[in-house]
DNA sequence: CCATCTTTGTGCACGCGTTCACAAAGGCAT
DNA sequence: ATGCCTTTGTGAACGCGTGCACAAAGATGG
């Protein structure tokens, strides 16, 4: 999910602490901050569990990739487990942050509690719009594109944030790549590339919505047992396609697998 | 991943579809569209694939998912793909959506050109301020949580979009499950309990910039020298930089830094 | 000091996802 | 038709991630 290619290991086994471990740890690390402020001293791999909504036993072996720190019979102290991931991190230092594009979601995000909160802080706000520079948005001042290289070098920035209209992305990105950031999060919806070495992830707000369609419509065509009978009013055909736009390549009469689920879903019907 | 809780059988092969293929599907489909306003009438798996960035043995293998739906010797109909893909997400209806919370993110969401481009329609917007209420944001007007369940059961939505504080998260969440909803897109920091059957996916600003850190934090630590020639799964001595704040593994006595707000995240008061 | 109880740490097995590599299928030129 | 070339579709191998189940480690009480 972090290339912005298609190469690179992917593996990542960093040293050895797994990319899925590595995902989980913010999870655990708010668990934890919560307790702390709570003055909890000690938590068990359950209860934890139960807080960042995973399985206790996937906690304890994410924990040992990071080394022992819990004492058997009693469970893992909170201020230090804080610290050791906090650490493992990289929080424990400051990492200064752009955000290319002030649009609503630009300024959103600089308007985000979240960053400044865990060593992340905004370094500068860059957006290509000259009527924006100047002006202040979330107390910082709003800088212009031609400024970028500048900003990176002279703040040391490694972690940039494109939140540009998806048309001015890859060329944003290039930008950023050239001029030292080695890690980005990607807000717009377009595929990046990137030279190795440089991390991207994305959030794709359109993607997710998508996925969620998918099973909404599984669910809403599978419950009434085998009929169709969709509880969100509009109609809209369940699986079985309406007529397709355009006519297939002719060949499309394939044989269909009839290894089809055995809950005999969907008359995998094809188009003619 | 996409559980608000840890059980599902994840498996979610809703007909055989594994999820992983479901979360590429939109990617595809964006490429195709792109090929489509192009007017181009066919691709190969390769160059689909290369415009999606991923593999093209992988791409070839999640269309063999949906069906045979290509030409030997030509490749694919970008046309039909469209459709195919867009039914199997089941992009061909109208899926209205909910958002809670509109503070700059939600109002940022509202303004995303995203949700309306693919069937999503933004139904409602609803916030738990009444100074907001009545007031039009993207030229929909914000109505008050009180509103909610009618909001819901009147447009017939299943799908809600939270974007509220961490703190009001879950029961925004509850109330919305108590009323309909089957699938939430939830951008507050915060793990959700949800009744089964119903989906949740999280867009965690927080997190990911986190896991950018750790890649980032490594990338810096190894790039010279690299003297620490330690190997996995021997005892992981501290990085770099600073000394542990307390004890080692016995019993920590850590002292808490003094900075530090809430859980950070967002600006929002925590319930106790 | 010993017995018992709690909770960690992990060996092991299983399943999903990825990738390779190739046979089959179709187009196209001759 | 025939043969060659391109590209799909997929069988099989491999590796990662997950979860079970249990032995080891340590706390606690007598």
């Amino acid at each position: 999910m972090a290339t912005g290619r298609n190469h690179r290991p992917a593996t990542s086994r960093s040293r050895g602490i797994p990319e899925a471990t590595v995902a989980r740890l913010p999870l655990y690390l708010r668990a934890l901050t919560a307790l702390s402020e709570r003055s909890v001293p000690t938590v068990s791999s359950e209860e934890l569990a139960s807080a960042a909504g995973v399985n206790s036993a996937k906690l304890r072996k994410d924990f040992s990739y990071l080394g022992s720190y819990g004492t058997r019979g009693v469970g893992y102290d909170v201020e230090y487990l804080v610290y050791q991931i906090s650490r493992e991190l990289g929080l424990t230092q400051d990492w200064p942050v752009v955000i290319v594009g002030i649009g609503n979601l630009g300024a959103a995000l600089a308007n985000y509690g979240g960053f400044a909160s865990r060593g992340f802080r905004v370094a500068a706000l860059i957006d290509a719009d000259p009527q924006l520079a100047g002006k202040p948005v979330a107390g910082i001042p709003v800088q212009h594109t031609d400024e970028l290289e500048k900003i990176i070098s002279d703040n040391g920035v490694s972690i940039g944030v494109i939140a540009t209209p998806a048309g001015a992305a890859q060329q944003v990105c290039d930008r950023l790549v050239a001029a030292g950031i080695t890690s980005i999060l990607n807000f717009a919806p377009t595929v990046l590339s990137v030279p190795e070495g440089v991390d991207v992830r994305k959030v794709d707000l359109s993607i997710e919505l998508q996925i969620l369609a998918f099973h909404e419509q599984r669910k809403a065509g599978e419950e009434p047992g085998a009929s169709s009978g969709r509880r969100p009013g509009e109609a809209a055909a369940p699986d079985v396609d309406t007529a397709p736009p355009a006519a297939p390549p002719a060949v499309a009469v394939t044989k269909r697998p009839p290894e089809s689920g055995p809950d005999g879903d969907l008359p995998a019907v094809m188009p003619a």
